[in-house]
DNA sequence: ATAATTTTGCTAACAGTGTTAGGAAAAAGA
DNA sequence: TCTTTTTCCTAACACTGTTAGCAAAATTAT
């Protein structure tokens, strides 16, 4: 009898349609807008048939997230294929990780826990600059002292800023999902390399 | 008459004791369960007053951020006056700003938008492996090619990351407070600068 | 001191959120 | 055909941010 299927196939189809609703909706108002209603509105149900899909919103925001992660392994595994010299490879890795961050922002911000509604865009430039100020003003003076072009002062200023930043980013948000490895120490011998690049 | 005087004060310490409930009830439960009707539970008015002093939730997470980076940038001021040599000053900067972030970890998320709240800690281990492995792999290629220390690919694996990441989020998330610059060329150029390094 | 006016701060509501209890209708099996 | 199971909805609960409208208190003017 392939009732029991097609049901399980029905099934199986409704829980789909519940993430293609999700996924669409978040990308094209954020996650910050979806909800449980809207998703309900959206695959013709009402909202309790949603739970006995997921257990709550953060299992369909988790089930995303994966899908997310599948989605950027695909994009580079597709990108190491393209060369079998491990240097275009590493670039082509670099690039593949960069090109699906900004054309699935939503996935990349629930992937690492991005996006707390109130970061106040456009009104921190002041304090950014300050931060920035203090940052290159020691790397511009090592740069004198080596005498190595202080042309890349604001470039290396930004790479370290980045760093320290996704390292940090990363260990808050990821602890547990990460190797030990990554902690203070870590920091401390790549900014002890960054100097000594300079 | 000193009666405006003192009303103004007054309102002044209504404002200062919302933004102070606030933020210690974001550090004992985080920004997600921070509410405006608890703020005014806390600071024993009724919530209408609190629009009295801010336009809206994200006035306050605003001016809480603002605060955070004043923060911030008073503990690199400290930092950097502990040397006069740049390079202690670099290390102390950085020094100062990983202990910032992770002793006042609600600050840096509400300034750097971090803390969707359904991030799945825990359970994406496989994930975050098979994306180091794509990565690693290439790495300890050039490490061999190159005959250098393949201790070294873990680490320096971790680095790379938290450069891409460090600057992708930045980007995605601050590009209207940042200086140009920042981009995709950039991180073209830290990749073959980490290449070079390796 | 009394009356008018401003300021202050409240209650109660609106529209939205995630989540769940309980029951009606439809489908399947006996 | 009757019983049982599955499916799915309405309605509610306890929250959320936000605002309209009103009562009481404080200030100012008469």
């Amino acid at each position: 009898m392939g009732i029991a299927e097609r049901k399980l196939r029905q099934k199986e189809n409704v829980r789909a349609a519940i993430l293609s609703a999700a996924c669409s909706m978040a990308q094209e108002e954020g996650w910050q807008s979806l909800s449980i209603r809207k998703i309900a509105e959206a695959i013709e149900y009402s909202v309790p048939v949603i739970y006995e899909h997921f257990e709550n919103k953060e299992a369909i925001l988790l089930e995303i997230s994966k899908e997310g992660f599948r989605e950027l392994e695909k994009k580079l595994e597709q990108a190491r294929k393209r060369s079998t010299d491990p240097e275009e490879q590493l670039k082509a890795l670099a690039d593949a990780y960069w090109n699906f961050a900004f054309r699935n922002p939503e996935f990349y911000q629930l992937m690492y826990g991005l996006g707390i509604p109130c970061c106040g865009a456009g009104k921190m430039k002041t304090e950014f600059t300050a931060f920035s100020d203090l940052m290159i003003g020691a790397i511009k003076a090592i740069i004198k002292k080596k005498k190595s072009n202080p042309e890349d002062a604001c470039f290396k200023y930004q790479a370290l800023w980045s760093v320290l930043h996704g390292l940090i980013s990363i260990v808050m948000m990821r602890k547990s999902d990460i190797a030990d490895g990554m902690n203070k120490k870590m920091m401390d011998d790549v900014v002890n390399a960054f100097i000594k690049n300079l």
